[in-house]
DNA sequence: CCAGAAACTGGTATCGGTACCAGTTCTACG
DNA sequence: CGTAGAACTGGTACCGATACCAGTTTCTGG
């Protein structure tokens, strides 16, 4: 192989020093022209990349911006990394992902091996961290967002909503349309907390308002249609006379949609049918579903720009939470 | 800040010199379990969290994985990526995402800048890079896995399918089923290669069959169930009949069937919809579309697989191709 | 035409680890 | 009990960049 270019070729190709040839690389304080341009011609010839590795050991920060999510599958996760990615793109810094399966033990490892890599700054999924793992993000002064939930209190800066509002805004407003025998459809409520929050939350302002719950279907494992599709069955034959159905999330509720359109059913005469996050998705499907519309994109990129924001700052400046209400829909 | 704790502080905490710490902190060869213990027990105390950037300057080779996919939002690519993520778990090596948006700039970008970082080895998707993106890749000797496609000679591995072969299977499957007036739907081509790639085939393939295309319609912008429900909307309506439409892939086809639910069109008897990708979505859908089922979860693993495989070898041992057939699915 | 400031240049130390090699301490065996 | 070899330990020299500072050149105004 080849040995790797380095920064002391192009400054030899240059006919310069390596620190002429490092400042030519990077901004251009402080180089002549004629110097820029010959080092710059250099580098081209002669094919260098450049190392970040070195450059941030150098400097002993890197421009890496770790963020942590607990799903690839979950498309809300993708939007989020994509607001994310924009918010980014052409800072110079560099997003770097990683995924827990929705494991405690895992995102201890994740963000401890991300902190390894000194990164700018790192973005993770909600506030229930382990207390090791909080450990870690407290230690260090690095910038740190905390997204999606804002029920509780940020280590620094925390974007997103209250899943306790969004749930209980959802119930009030099913009840206020008229809908008295509700039911419940959830997935993987033990991992996904935010879920479960929901659920809890939803079901005691029913209850508050006099309508209880009158049944529900839970299932482990990932939230899918074809869960959605088969718990819906499930809860309408022990219950054919609910009038309306909460799902954990707009997967869930497209699957009860599609068992229903199978079974005719009618959608949202017979029942009203409520998903969460308000997908794209939803806008297509051939009856309307209830949801509420979660602001994915803007989250990321809030978390992004509240990152870069900090870097400006040399310190935390107490725990802050940016606050993106969501929006119900009703069919 | 508190600075941040090294491994000197470590070794003087275990009292033991840096290099014992090194290697204890590390595989614990040539280290007595005394000293292991105590500075397992040091670095534990004092909350060391080892520097990554440090380490991979050293042995000038960092335990990145770099992973090139074009788009977060379309869920193949999330499953190809949970499929890296699954294979590379364990392994001690960590994958690093960038999105391109299908623009062969930002690919280039993307692919420098990940070089610069040392990766161990860097996952692209497709074969139709730049040149200049193509140079980058050649001269470095690390493993390169070029993901999806098939239909050329990669760099080093590809891992995926050919999209020509898919295309002229399904269109040949659909003729064999009976269906005479099909037409096409997709999103998205100038930048998608891989579905622009499919619907030339499948034109191909269906004119040497002697029922060529009855009608198309194509729109920019990313693809989507409801890109998919509208285009299928304006193809019925100047070709009302049809008996078959092909389209880009999966998500529009699901939007082609909701037009038709809400349109009172029978799927399947009056019209075949095909989508291309075998989502699990499509197994929930209140009718049956008939699709390609392309093995994106094993592309994934395979592909970190071969990056692994790699490691062990010097050299690259001439362009390889692993060819993973997919399944065609009719209604 | 010269002093002083501004612009530019390059040497050296350093970031936090690891490889390599030269000791030093054990251990086992004749 | 001596010694060869294994097991372990630590010093030193990097890896490839950048910060800092000192030195040199160029520019400016009086």
């Amino acid at each position: 192989m080849p040995r790797k270019v380095t920064l002391a070729d192009v400054a030899a190709a240059a006919g310069v020093s390596k620190m002429t040839a490092s400042r030519a690389m990077r901004g251009a304080k402080d180089v002549s022209q004629k110097n820029l341009d010959k080092v710059r011609k250099a580098a081209q010839d002669i094919g260098y990349v450049g190392n970040h590795v070195a450059a941030s050991l150098s400097n002993n920060r890197s421009d890496l911006i770790g963020v942590v999510v607990p799903s690839l599958s979950n498309i809300v996760f993708s939007e989020v990394m994509s607001g994310i990615e924009r918010a980014i793109d052409g800072t110079g810094f560099q997003p770097v992902f990683g995924v827990t399966d929705y494991d405690t033990e895992k995102e201890y490892d994740i963000v401890r091996r991300m902190l390894s890599w000194r990164p700018a700054g790192l973005i993770v999924t909600g506030l229930d961290q382990s207390d090791a793992t909080l450990r870690l993000l407290q230690e260090d002064s690095l910038p740190v967002v905390q997204i999606m939930d804002t029920d509780g209190t940020p280590v620094d800066v925390s974007v997103g909503f209250s899943q306790d509002n969004a749930a209980e805004e959802m119930a009030k407003a099913l009840v206020a349309s008229g809908r008295r025998r509700i039911g419940y459809v959830g997935c993987n409520l033990d991992q996904d907390t935010r879920a479960a929050r929901r659920r809890i939350r939803f079901a005691q302002t029913l209850e508050e308002l006099g309508h209880p719950l009158i049944g529900e279907e839970i299932a482990d494992g990932m939230s899918s249609v074809a869960a959605g599709r088969w718990l819906t069955s499930a809860l309408l034959e022990r219950h054919p006379d609910l009038d309306c159905i909460y799902y954990s999330n707009d997967d869930m509720a497209a699957g009860g949609l599609f068992h229903c359109m199978g079974n005719n059913i009618k959608v949202p005469e017979k029942v009203v049918l409520a998903g969460f996050n308000g997908l794209d998705l939803l806008t297509s499907l051939p009856a309307p579903i209830a949801t509420t519309r979660t602001p994915r994109d803007q989250i990321g990129r809030r978390a992004a720009e509240a990152i870069l924001d900090r870097l400006n700052r040399t310190e935390r400046d107490g725990p802050t939470v940016i606050e993106l209400a969501p929006e119900i829909r009703l069919p």
